[in-house]
DNA sequence: GATATCTACAACCATATGGTTGTAGATTAG
DNA sequence: CTAATCTACAACCATATGGTTGTAGATATC
């Protein structure tokens, strides 16, 4: 389906945009309140261009939004995107804790089954 | 701090090791119980290889483990290495949360001060 | 109007990534 | 013993990634 692709898609650029530990710092900032692009780059070791393409990165993950504000870009967290990631996980933890229902329930089986064989 | 060099390494290596749809397969099926490294192979469009590098960066990612049994190597999936994602993710909602915090109980003080200014 | 600031974007570079094929060592099956 | 299977790993390749510098357009400040 199309669809899933689109949800592959998103999952991949969701946790790629996460994998950085300068993107994962501007999220908690920007969390906290908003600020500029040239707020952000004056905060870390690297250019002001690397630092907005962290930016651009975070932004197609969907995980900021900017807002222009006169010659300025706000940036702004999305909670939502974290939200998101955080519903991806859970539904892997889901895969393996119906494991474990399955194996509890084999195991509180009928004891005989097992010894007669 | 040197500890924080590693937290930040192990994150991105978690994060990476989650950002590659074939990655997020091979951690379902091997959570729903253990494959050998050609089984998953046989599964997938791409070269043995391919998957076993897969593989090593999950088990890198203390995503999945390894066992040996004879010739084969079986890959289980590791649920706490899910448990830590999550656990960075909810440290990120909870500046947010912080911040909503602190934003209500502006909201909340006396009315009579915004006023008066 | 002139100058400084903030942003966008292109071009470039070194290294990482995700794939391939090929070779070789262990282990199992016939 | 021989053949088949499973794994490890090296070498290679195209593209992506994360950084740089430089240029140019908007906006604000003096």
């Amino acid at each position: 389906m199309v669809v899933d692709i689109k949800i592959r898609k998103k999952s991949d650029d969701l946790f790629h945009a996460l994998a950085d530990s300068t993107r994962r710092s501007i999220i908690r900032h920007t969390f906290e309140r908003e600020h500029s692009v040239s707020d952000l780059a004056r905060f870390y070791p690297m250019s002001f261009a690397a630092v907005q393409k962290h930016v651009a990165i975070l932004e197609r993950a969907e995980l900021v939004t900017k807002r222009r504000s006169g010659r300025e870009q706000l940036v702004r967290g999305n909670v939502l995107a974290v939200r998101e990631a955080l519903e991806l996980l859970e539904q892997m933890e889901e895969v393996w804790r119906s494991r474990i229902d399955r194996m509890d329930q084999i195991l509180a089986e009928d004891p005989k089954e097992g010894v007669m064989k």
